[in-house]
DNA sequence: GGAGGAATGAACGAACCAGTACATTTTGCC
DNA sequence: GGCAAAATGTACTGGTTCGTTCATTCCTCC
């Protein structure tokens, strides 16, 4: 059963909802149709399955952050940074959120579990930014969903966009080199906005 | 013709490239489907005149703008609230652009009018910039494509994951207040990360 | 060891959907 | 008016795809 949830989350995120098969799924895995259907009830059942997987595993990693020994701006560097790195890393994700996305969220609606995980990450934020600002380093004022929301931005775009982006260079784009400029660009944006 | 591009256009973007039916686009035209293969050849013939008319649509717009008459800093500011706007305007064409990506770029390959649009739009970014720094208002050492990238990554993230990001607050996401806010936040970011 | 539920295999059904065959009409042009 | 090419209508086909049917085997607990 974690067999079918594996190759599943490989299957949407490859062709989104409507583009996946189930049958394709079957063939990939140990076990048979019947059972995806026996385990699962429904294609969409599947479905949602995968994406709530897929945020608890994004939920688990997170946890494995601790900001509260850093700094502010140093904790904010390093969280731009894992986050850059883990989407970066984890593109299936990217796909299944884009996916959902273009659902307009209606799957991700009906999972009540999900819906927690956001909310922790934003509360991550505040408590960074929350210090910066009493230590005089950060500007007051902000809302830490904004700056959340501006991380996520920057990061998930750059995997997200990557084949209709790198149409302008065909060439050179997405080296090593490249991505790490990107990187780094990424992290001084958010620095400068919060600075003092 | 044109009528049967339009409402491709709504239907491709309302369910991307293998969630769209023909049947359906014919059924919204005063055509029929014989008409759409005479015309097109193919489902993804049409997507991608569907495609090819999104970007050109775009072109159009972008060009209306008159950045050169503005002094750097106000003219970045332009253009980023421009590129929000428009964005916000046509979330239709920002569902085209996540399909394509879902499709890994394969059909905007194909199309060779469309790999132009997008240079042109760099090229916007890299006179404004210069400008800039040739006047000492804006730091030197930055790549015009990267800025183009953090402006576009903010604006259409802003759109794209409006439904899986707006679970975090089900409510008072999306209003007229926090979108203006968000608007100006994305302003002052680009501002601020550009500033000598 | 046997009873009852969980798990599984193989084949099938019915709807769906991209694309076509064939025949017909309309249009532009001399 | 007549001819060729462009445009169109109707009905169909062949393959695909989600989901099911029916029967069988395995596991667990008493």
């Amino acid at each position: 059963m974690a067999g079918i949830l594996e190759v599943a989350t490989t299957e949407f995120a490859s062709r989104g909802l409507s583009g996946a098969r189930i049958d394709a799924i079957a063939a990939a895995t140990k076990t048979s149709k019947r059972m995806i259907y026996y385990y699962f009830v429904s294609k969409e059942g599947l479905y949602v399955a995968v994406l709530e997987e897929a945020y608890r595993r994004v939920r688990l990693v997170e946890a494995g952050l601790h900001l509260e020994d850093l700094p502010p701006e140093a904790a904010l560097r390093r969280l731009v940074e894992f986050t850059y790195d883990h989407h970066d890393g984890n593109q299936d994700y990217i796909r299944l959120v884009m996916t959902e996305n273009m659902e307009r969220g209606q799957y991700l609606a009906q999972s009540k579990t999900i819906q927690e995980l956001n909310v922790t990450a934003i509360s991550t934020v505040r408590n960074l930014y929350n210090r910066g600002v009493a230590q005089g380093v950060f500007r007051p004022g902000l809302d830490p969903l904004d700056i959340h929301a501006s991380i996520s931005a920057l990061t998930f775009f750059n995997v997200s966009n990557q084949y209709t982006f790198g149409m302008i260079f065909k060439t050179a784009s997405r080296t090593a080199e490249a991505l790490a400029t990107r990187r780094q660009n990424i992290v001084e944006l958010m620095v400068r906005f919060v600075r003092a």
